[in-house]
DNA sequence: AATAATTACTTATCCGTATAACTTGTCCTA
DNA sequence: TAGGACAAGTTATACGGATAAGTAATTATT
């Protein structure tokens, strides 16, 4: 229980409770590493390695060139995805399948322009359909995926409807996701979707609403899902990310 | 945007596409870092400083004594929250609060366990209240709250309606979580909640269960919240993350 | 007064070296 | 055969030093 630690994480602390006591107040400027050195007794190497600590943990900005600046008093916690492959958790399992039931061009009205959140009038390729469980064949969701024209070809690939649309468009145009916002709510269904997928007692659905971002900021898909009651759970797990 | 890339960037560029090229296959081991040295020409420091990098991103596994391993042959891209504080997922904003309603000691019977996902039997401290927003005084949220009985005593706290129940469990008795799962799903309420709630017609609620781990990976509180309808939306961004 | 050049300072990169701590396989022993 | 002691190999920690690159304030110039 009472192991040594090593320097490195011995000389964070001191330096996180340091900034904690105020002893270096947010928003001005850490003593120079040559300094900190002195005043520590530790090499630079050591030194750099607990700043490094302390930037990941969000509690200082470093910039070469200009004097090292803090950034808040408390340590704040990254929380991350921790699947093996962490976009999962923008998909869904390998055993369901897409099948398309809508393909065309549109251009946005006023409501659906609110829900993709582009411009009205902008254009895009609509395509709609269910999604379904490999062998029971159980239909778990209706989907209607938007995406730029230009993507339009991507229905044709024979793998299609097995292969999530933003791994195809990575894939197939060389774009690649640099952001994603999720939107998760409660909702009646429409009548239309109802029908779609066979409910009429009760319209209740998870509805969420996936829009991804290409390294230039630029949406280019956005998925609407809506699951009926009880055929569907989205789960994710944070952990606490460790301090490098 | 022909720059320079600093020697530990490109050396992980191209230990990164030996990996990628299966000349160290996935399972097994790197040469040791001191043949790294010499086969790429460059200081131990500047090895390891990119072999930070490559496991940052998951290719290989790294362990004292042991030699390093490698993970996969591609990377993996990490999608973190990018709030401020990201822990944001897993809260509510600051301009609501909770109105307690029942406080009780209680032990799971068979569905609770299921919720809770603990023994049937083990013994909690059940918290049931409302959430409301903190002008309009608008029902967001009946929320069910389980705590270990040792923590019962935080709700004598004066500030315990405003801050979130496992932030006080953080404070007051020092625990920390490690971990958390969220499960997000639609279903009907029960006519309990559908009471406390006001809502009569459409039963249809958001349930977002989170259940949080502290660092021995102890399971310490649950939450289960039920949104109706149209009240609530969960709203996520996820970034991928650069390479440390 | 506004702009350009200079300079002092700070962080980033990179090398070398030494010791500690840990892992793993080998060999010895009971 | 099982278990412990040992040795070789590996990564982790830590020191020191030197140069490069970027920032920002100062000084010089127009």
């Amino acid at each position: 229980m009472s192991e040594r630690l090593p320097l490195y994480k011995s000389l964070a602390n001191s330096l996180e409770q340091h900034i904690y006591n105020g002893d270096w107040s947010v928003g001005s400027a850490l003593p120079s590493e040559v300094d900190l050195c002195r005043d520590f007794q530790s090499s630079r190497h050591t030194l750099r390695h607990a700043l490094q600590i302390l930037e990941a943990n969000g509690l200082i900005y470093r910039h070469q060139g200009a004097p090292t600046k803090v950034v808040s008093r408390k340590r704040l916690r990254r929380f991350s995805q921790s699947f093996d492959s962490p976009i999962d958790i923008l998909s869904y399992s390998r055993d369901t399948y897409r099948q398309n039931l809508v393909e065309e061009y549109i251009e946005l009205d006023k409501s659906l322009s609110q829900i993709v959140r582009a411009p009205i009038g902008s254009s895009w390729y609509h395509i709609g359909g269910m999604r379904k469980r490999q062998q029971s064949e159980e239909i778990i969701a209706w989907t209607d995926i938007y995406i730029l024209p230009q993507f339009a070809s991507l229905t044709k690939d024979p793998e299609h409807t097995q292969v999530m649309v933003y791994e195809q468009i990575e894939k197939k145009y060389g774009a690649r996701i640099e952001r994603a916002e999720v939107d998760v709510y409660a909702a009646p269904a429409s009548s239309e979707i109802a029908a779609k997928l066979n409910i009429k007692h009760n319209p209740a659905c998870l509805v969420i609403i996936r829009r991804y971002f290409d390294d230039q900021d630029k949406l280019f898909e956005v998925s609407v899902t809506h699951h009926p009651e009880n055929k569907y759970v989205y789960s994710m797990e944070f952990k606490a990310s460790s301090e490098i």
